[in-house]
RNA sequence: CGGGACGUGGCGCAGCUUGGUAGCGCACCUGCUUUGGGAGCAGGGGGUCGUCAGUUCGAAUCUGACCGUCCCGACCA
């Protein structure tokens, strides 16, 4: 048995720490190699993962940050089961869901595992509060989420199980919900700062929360799965799947009378028709047809943009990519040659940017283009924002440009109105004595994200380098020599003397291990500051310490060594 | 779900093409030496080669199916 824990400080030797020299062969994120490697995880499969007690310290830490903010907006804790009765979810419509787990109790009752919590929370919501007095409310949990995801993926950043802070408001009306989603958003706020990660704040898709309203918080990372385009002083900021931009106008010249065919043989692409015509991609129109339940739908973009298939699948539903057959059914000839013009049985919708100006499209006859094709003049389309925004267009709030960056979702809010309180039967008694449903909003943040994003954004070729307040320990203390040594003395005394200062300590007291593998690990794990206590530093010192993020070395007097320390470790940033 | 790659002691890998005694490094155990940057020497333990079926006198090796894991895409807080 290891020695009991002083306050937040450990004594290394007995503890299971297991760091290996290389990651798992199919470790590929940065974060998830080194979690691994640096002890703190292990995978049990695809999207499952054990939390290990090095790595339970971070989680604690971002926890803990967590609470204290939500305590301090007034938000209430409980816990709710993960094993819910199937009913409450098919009084939603979310029963069906690809990520939901189900099963049956031995009685063949129907069950879900917890993909989230809305309609449970909203279950009770509906019994306990009866009266607009009962009103507002905030409540949340630290939990479990299970999700039967399509693709497991970069260690803890996309996995099954994962616990979640979530919480959820309950108000009498918008106004009341705006002030609970605004207190989430100072929480928020304090939240990803306290915990020294990177992160923007951007407007959102409601996806299958539903909804009237949402943002994400976003960690920048290239192991990031979404794409945000943001001005460079956050005057605006959203996710692709719903940005907007202002966008780079092409001088397009007088435009022709009509419509003018000329030979592009064995031209489809767009860049084949930047090559062939000289013109820029702009002023070429990129026509892509999908499939829906109700028929073909042609898409159109300028040639320098992409059709974002999420806005385009919010007009049209869903969709597929049509096939070669298909199209040359529909318009008579091969994809490289489709257009708009006198196209018949075929949706036809355009990107707002095609609008203005006069374009070359295809002729819907192999190998032949058409130049001056102009919108309403030469064909009709609905209008619509389908494209990606690209970088470098400006926003439409201030004319800034714009940056596209990728990122990891660490946290996100929504608006929900009455879609759960309305379909649960959640409702409040007013001061006039009308029946009104609760107006409620949801409130997401997952822990090990943050901790998985924090190592994105900071490692060396050493391994971690923790920000300060997710470091499982403050203080990495490195004895060199056996445990009856005068300097292990010392370093006993200097464990606990800093501990009673207030840091946590992690002393590898280990007599069996090596010098230079203590070094490798506690760079590998990446605590702020290691202290080394060896034969050399005494008995008049100093004590090196070496600040982890620059490995720089520092000198600390054997005399009031700890308070030393203590003021080295509030020095950095 | 589509495409690709890979499954050999705890981790990293070789062996497979050309079938014939299962190997290397690290880790682990014992002993001695060593103690400020992943120690040295000596000895030792641990593997149904993902699973099943087939071909063969004989399969880690060839064939097939299945399972698992990872990556890209689809999907997704």
């Amino acid at each position: 048995m290891p020695a009991a824990p002083l306050a937040g400080s450990w004594r290394l030797s007995g503890r299971l720490w297991p760091t290996l020299r290389d990651a798992p062969a199919d470790a590929e994120a940065i974060s998830h190699k080194l979690m691994v490697r640096a002890g703190m995880v292990r995978q049990l499969a695809a999207g499952l993962y054990t939390i290990l007690p090095l790595g339970m310290k971070v989680i604690e830490r971002i926890n803990r940050i967590i609470r204290e903010e939500m305590d301090a907006i007034g938000a209430q804790e409980l816990m709710m089961p993960v094993l819910h009765p199937a009913e409450i979810w098919e009084q939603t419509g979310r029963y069906p869901l690809d990520e939901q787990f189900r099963l049956e109790d031995r009685s063949g009752r129907a069950m879900v595992l917890a993909m989230t919590h809305e309609e449970i929370i909203t279950w009770h919501a509906a019994r306990e509060l009866r009266s607009y007095r009962d009103l507002p409310q905030s409540w949340y949990q630290i939990h479990t989420k299970l999700r039967d995801e399509p693709r497991a993926k970069g260690g803890l950043l996309r996995v099954r199980e994962f616990q979640m802070k979530d919480s959820y408001s309950f108000d009498r009306d918008d106004a009341g919900l705006d002030a609970s989603y605004q207190a989430h958003t100072i929480a928020y706020r304090r939240i990803f700062d306290r915990c020294g990660v990177e992160w923007h704040r951007v407007e959102s898709d409601t996806g299958m929360m539903g909804g009237r309203g949402a943002h994400e918080y976003m960690a920048p990372s290239p192991a990031g799965e979404d794409v945000i385009a943001r001005t460079a002083d956050g005057s605006y900021a959203a996710n692709v799947e719903l940005a907007v931009s202002v966008a780079h106008e092409p001088d397009f010249g007088p435009t022709p009378p009509e419509p003018v065919p000329f030979d592009t043989p064995g031209v489809g692409a767009i860049d084949e028709l930047v090559s062939l015509t000289g013109l820029p991609a702009a002023r070429l129109s990129k026509n892509l047809c999908v499939v829906t339940d109700d028929g073909p739908v042609l898409a159109i973009v300028r040639g320098e943009h992409q059709v974002h298939e999420k806005k385009l699948a919010k007009i049209i539903g869903p969709n597929r990519a049509a096939h070669p057959d298909e199209i040359e059914r529909w318009f008579g000839c091969p994809p490289g040659s489709i257009g708009p013009i006198g196209v018949e049985g075929v949706r036809v919708i355009a990107d707002a940017t095609i609008a203005t100006g006069h374009y070359v499209t295809g002729a819907n006859r192999e190998g032949v283009h058409l130049r001056g094709a102009v919108l309403g003049r030469d064909f009709s389309a609905e209008t619509a924002d389908i494209r990606e925004v690209l970088e470098g267009e400006t926003s439409v709030v201030d004319g800034q440009p714009l940056v596209l960056e990728k990122v990891i979702e660490v946290g996100n809010i929504f608006k929900l109105g009455t879609r759960y309180s309305e379909a649960l039967g959640a409702t409040y008694l007013g001061e006039d004595g009308n029946e009104r449903p609760i107006i409620m909003g949801s409130y997401g943040i997952g822990p090990a994200r943050i901790a998985a994003a924090a190592i994105e954004q900071s490692s060396d070729d050493a391994g971690i380098v923790w920000p300060k307040p997710l470091a499982p320990f403050d203080v990495h203390l490195v004895l060199i020599g056996a445990p009856d040594t005068e300097q292990a003395q010392f370093a006993d005394r200097l464990f606990s003397d800093l501990t009673d200062l207030g840091l946590d300590v992690l002393y590898d007291d280990r007599a069996s291990v090596k010098p230079g593998e203590k070094f490798v690990e506690a760079e590998l794990l990446g605590c702020p500051v290691r202290l080394t206590m060896g034969k050399r530093t005494l008995p008049d010192g100093p004590i090196e310490a070496q600040v982890r993020a620059s490995r720089r070395a520092e000198e600390i007097p054997v005399d009031g060594a700890a308070a030393a320390v203590r003021e080295l470790w509030e020095s950095l940033p």
